[in-house]
DNA sequence: CGGGGGCTTGAGGCCACTCAACGATAGTGG
DNA sequence: CCACTATCGTTGAGTGGCCTCAAGCCCCCG
């Protein structure tokens, strides 16, 4: 369902997003599998290889020194990548799909759209991140993933609140209040207590959240 | 200096960066001076033209509908794409980009490359926007800067507190704050009373501003 | 049944925002 | 050359939204 791509610290071309047929036929080398909070590599490391999620989901985000955390995305780049549930991932050697690239603009091509569709997503989390309430986050976030999870009546989330949260650039507690105001308006419902699965009562209010 | 490319509403490829001599050779077609605040293409337009900044500066921003205003960079996509000082810019028919990258893998590449260190970009920002204090993102504001006004002794910021509030997620009043703590830190000094003109006193504790 | 993790909810505080006044600068026209 | 004006920037006072700290609930799993 995702991908992404490491590197180095300061090297250049880092991807993610889905592959096209085309390079995926060419380069895809063999599949592993990830438990729910595996690390699967860090900024530091040497990063030879480009994944791509088969099955599960991933986060990436980027640290600062005191701890703060952002995820950029729950499919994404360059910076730490990691399972938060069980995950299945394709993978392949970086310099081998970069130098099927040289010879191959259509691939070249394929991995410009993918991170022209990251580019893409993470200018419309800027805007999230610079502008928007904590409210109008948490609206957009599940609209999101509304989309995302081929809409199922019933939405179940593979994160956790602090995961969200720090997607969101929140705290655990905002984001669950905000949660709350959403179900006491009647535009949400929770299944269970447990509150990962999360029913969209009403859309079009949701989505007039969403600026 | 910048490069940028617009899009349909809902088009696929966006990308902006430094244009590799290779692409830049086939595909360049004319240059067009902008005056400072000229839009010079809205998201909702036709947008044919792939743009590249000979001279000057640009910004790109998105809007939420009650006038909230997020800029992405001030180099950068999809957008918005505006002058803000005057500006020259170097200017090719997308398509022609498009169709030279289809058979030209190293043309593909190019592009490639830039949307890929915009994406870079793009989540250092992130972390900014969602994680940075006031101080410490004007922080991370002034060392950019400096590292791309090809640090002359004194900074002359081409942008207004409002653009830079816009950029950092903040307002025009606390950024001023924030220079101001700066400035009675010892950490940069002003020129004149306009202070556009900034200089950097003293980069290491700058930099510790920056996590 | 005890313990722990995930989630919610409450109380209080702080950082950035809002609203407002003022100073400085640059451009304009008399 | 000097008002006049608009724009930009700084600074202050007060507010508010989100964070912090803390308690308590629910559920899973031993």
């Amino acid at each position: 369902m995702f991908v992404n791509v490491n590197a180095h610290p300061g090297s250049r071309p880092r991807v993610l997003g889905e592959l096209g047929e085309l390079s995926r036929a060419r380069a895809i080398l063999s599949e592993f599998k990830y438990d729910k909070g595996t690390e699967i590599f860090g900024e530091t490391e040497p990063a030879d290889y480009i994944y791509q999620v088969a099955d599960g989901a991933v986060r990436s985000y980027k640290l600062l020194s005191d701890g703060r955390r952002q995820i950029g995305a729950f499919h994404l780049v360059g910076d730490i990548f990691e399972a938060i549930v069980d995950t299945t991932v394709r993978l392949m050697k970086r310099r081998s799909l970069e130098h099927v690239a040289e010879s191959d603009a259509l691939v070249a091509l394929d991995l410009l759209n993918m991170t022209t569709s990251n580019l893409q997503h993470a200018e419309d989390h800027m805007l999230l991140l610079g502008r928007k309430t904590s409210v109008e986050r948490v609206a957009a976030f599940l609209l999101e993933m509304d989309r995302r999870l081929t809409g199922a009546s019933v939405m179940v989330l593979p994160m956790c609140r602090r995961d969200i949260a720090d997607y969101l650039g929140l705290t655990l507690e905002t984001v669950s209040r905000a949660l709350s105001d959403l179900h006491g308006k009647g535009i949400l419902g929770f299944l269970g207590q447990t509150q990962r699965q999360i029913v969209l009562l009403d859309r079009v209010r949701l989505a007039e959240l969403d600026l």
